[in-house]
DNA sequence: GTATGCTTTCGGC
DNA sequence: TTACGGCCGAAAGCATAC
């Protein structure tokens, strides 16, 4: 079973303000650079039917939406995490397995308390949704299906607040008319190679023979792509134990090219990403800096270290250093945006060296 | 050639 | 027609060791 909270932070936001549900309501993320630069996070149904949605510039969704009463909110990213956090301890406790596969969806295997019966499946299905919308005032778009690809594909047939079953004997009907970008991991780019290939729905790429994908695509995205097609997928529900980086990035007041307009706020990046590394008592033992460039285009430079560390200043000083070198290489490189990735993390034990077990 | 590890890019939400 | 965030995980691409 896989569910999805509807609309998750402009819910979150109706929840908070209930003066503004029926109108178009729009979560924001502002990047600070001028009054209205930044881009659409998530919007409600009632934005959406005037073109709005993730992803586009917010002064766009003004646009579309200036006829409207149309409400505009900063993301306030930490309660939504607060809503979430409890909606997942509902979940977990009516699975036999339980996944978080981001803020606002998961997976569950039902299989043994089901005894693999769908009918018993929808009716826990209910049961969830029931308690979350009682608990918390928040829908969910729920799929139920043999494994974890056609449920996440079944939650996304009827939003928002839906249910959508797919029994084995039915998933090749399920499947059969949808548009290959329906496949999780069909972006735009893999959508176009497609398409020049003339394979627009999922039963003209279940027909091509798996050689040719694998030619066309790889052996990794071809073999995907073949077995997606048939609905296939043997991934199990399985828990997702430590997050595996952390990262901080930002906007800058201006573009340019000169690493000391970059530094300060390169430094912040740095401290933050290192504080909450801090905070989950845990190291890292790989740090990179990221640069989008006026053109959106996106560089990184990253240095693994010979023993992982969380201290900062290891963390700020190996940032500045990887930023010149990423703007020596590329000296026409125009920066937007920065930011610090701390990766190949571990747990923090309680020595932090090893240098007490080596001979003097 | 195969396995492994590191760097960079891609794509989802 | 343009406009444009901040995260995350995974795959691709490449080098090295055997």
């Amino acid at each position: 079973m896989h569910i999805d909270f509807d609309y998750f932070y402009a819910q979150c936001e109706e929840n908070l303000d209930h003066s503004i549900r029926g109108r178009p309501v729009v979560v924001c993320v502002y990047s600070g650079r001028t009054q209205e630069s930044g881009v659409v996070s998530t919007c409600n149904y009632e934005a959406r039917k005037y073109g709005v949605k993730a992803g586009i510039p917010i002064v766009r969704a003004r646009k579309l939406l200036q006829e409207t009463q149309g409400v505009f909110l900063p993301m306030n990213k930490p309660h939504y995490e607060e809503v979430s956090d409890r909606i997942m301890g509902i979940l977990e406790a009516n699975g036999d397995h339980f996944e978080k596969a981001g803020i606002d969806e998961a997976f569950l295997d039902l299989t043994s308390r089901t005894r693999g019966e769908f009918r018993e499946a929808e009716q826990i299905a209910v049961e969830i949704r029931r308690e979350v919308l009682e608990q918390e005032q928040i829908t969910c778009s729920v799929g139920i299906a043999p494994n974890k690809l056609l449920a996440k594909m079944a939650s996304d047939r009827n939003k928002p607040n839906g249910l959508t079953v797919v029994a084995p004997e039915h998933v090749s009907e399920f499947l059969g008319g949808l548009p290959v970008n329906e496949i999780p991991g069909v972006g735009r780019k893999t959508e176009e190679k497609l398409e020049q290939m003339e394979i627009r729905r999922i039963d003209q790429l279940a027909a091509i023979d798996v050689s040719i994908l694998h030619q066309k695509f790889g052996i990794s995205l071809g073999t995907y792509l073949h077995r997606a097609a048939l609905g296939e997928d043997d991934n199990p529900v399985k828990e997702r134990d430590q997050p595996t980086q952390f990262s901080r990035i930002a906007t800058l007041k201006t573009n340019t090219h000169q690493a000391s307009e970059i530094l300060p706020l390169l430094r912040t990046l740095a401290s933050a990403v290192s504080e909450k590394l801090a905070m989950k008592t845990m190291i890292c033992r790989t740090i990179s800096v990221i640069a989008i460039l006026a053109d959106l285009s996106i560089h990184t430079r990253s240095k693994t270290l010979e023993s992982p560390t969380c201290d900062e200043k290891t963390i700020t000083q190996a940032s500045a250093e990887l930023i010149e070198q990423l703007l020596q290489s590329m000296p026409s490189a125009t920066v937007r945006r920065v930011g610090v990735k701390l990766s190949a993390l571990s747990i923090r034990s309680g020595q932090t060296n090893i240098s007490k077990f080596l001979p003097q």
